[in-house]
RNA sequence: GCCGCUGUAGCUCAGUCGGUAGAGCAGAGGACUGAAAAUCCUCGUGUCAUGAGUUCGAAUCUCAUCGGUGGCA
């Protein structure tokens, strides 16, 4: 094979399934010795958050490389710019060493903004944001809602009302830049600078669930609440980026009143786990182009990487 | 054993004067414009425990039976 940085588009394979339904040990099997990983998962960027979020351990890394894990401490914000921006210059990387990159992991709106590359939206001070969700507090997002329908009609129109999150970003938009969110047009085309082969993999509902739930029992065993702790004891708060992630916003109640039991902690993060696999499979479904595989089936999922592969851009 | 309370959706329970039933949670489906493990939207047909009776009509009133639960023995 020719090197690979002269091949454009740039060949990459996306790999991603809800939690739990076991991208980790297939990307071993798949990959080992002939790609890198670059992670698409918005908690494993977080430092010391290893059991709650399932990250591979030192010895797994070691064997194959993860890009975008363990970059940042839990009271910065990742974003999805920051995602697309890395995995760029991770891919641009990984080529010029005649290596496979592949992306892999859960967090789907990564992917979707990969794929499609992000609307040129100038990027807002974070104090905007902040302002915004203490005058929601405060005033109430009614209120906000009744500004964005002034400022921005076409955004007020297509979020949801109760939608906090997007109503406030469509509002630091337009007090950021001065220029509306809906005046930036969204990709509807794949950017053509990649040639993306999409595996999605998928299980039973049931059998998903289980896993789930058995995973949550190995996190506990394993120590998820001393990580919890010893993050909370060396200064992190719930109000973090990084802890709001499911295995460690549970705890919050713990500490905040100390009447819910370990017991309890553990239950609600088996289903906010659940819920958040069928959420992500939701969003997995209306990326283009998914070829979708049962994890066990190895061969297939190599078969289908090898015609990906000898294909000309 | 006697007395009281109780039995309605997977769970916890509403249900007015008798007009065949609806909330929360769970669950399911969906959305996604730089927070995305975030944030949000939509979705309620069930032998009203069972059997009989009263009634034009019973989740509702009466009786019996079977569960559950509390008190007194």
């Amino acid at each position: 094979m020719s090197t690979a940085t002269s091949k454009y588009p740039f060949p990459v394979i996306c790999l991603f399934g809800p939690t739990a339904v076991g991208k980790t040990d297939l990307l071993m099997e798949l990959f080992k010795g002939t790609g890198e990983i670059i992670s698409a998962d918005s908690m494993q960027v977080y430092r010391r958050m290893d059991i709650g979020t399932a990250k591979p351990d030192k010895n797994y890394l070691k064997q194959l490389p993860h890009h975008l894990i363990d970059i940042l401490e839990c009271t910065s914000q990742f974003n999805t710019g920051d995602f697309v921006k890395m995995a760029d210059a991770a891919v641009q990387d990984i080529l010029e060493r005649n290596l496979l990159p592949v992306i892999s992991g859960g967090t789907a709106f990564y992917f979707r903004n990969f794929l499609y590359g992000l609307p040129e939206v100038p990027s807002v001070s974070p104090d905007i944001r902040r302002n915004l969700n203490r005058r929601k507090e405060e005033e109430g997002l009614e209120v906000l809602r009744e500004e964005l329908c002034r400022v921005d009609p076409a955004s007020a129109d297509r979020i949801d009302r109760g939608d906090s999150s997007r109503i406030i970003r469509a509002l630091e938009v337009y007090l950021g830049t001065g220029r509306t969110l809906s005046e930036f047009p969204l990709p509807s085309e794949p950017r053509g600078s990649h040639r993306c082969l999409m595996i999605g993999l998928k299980r039973q509902r049931e059998e998903l669930y289980e896993r789930i739930n058995e995973r949550v029992e190995i996190m506990f065993d394993r120590g998820l609440t001393e990580e919890v702790f010893s993050l909370v004891q060396e200064g992190a708060s719930f109000d973090d980026p990084g802890m709001k992630g499911i295995g460690y916003s549970e705890f919050a109640r713990m500490f905040d009143n100390g009447c819910c039991s370990l017991e309890k902690v553990k239950e609600q993060i088996k289903q906010d786990s659940r819920r958040y696999a069928k959420r992500q499979m939701t969003f997995f479904r209306s990326l283009p182009g998914v070829e979708w595989f049962h994890p066990d089936r190895k061969e297939k999922i190599r078969e289908r990487i090898e015609i990906f592969l000898k294909e000309s851009p």
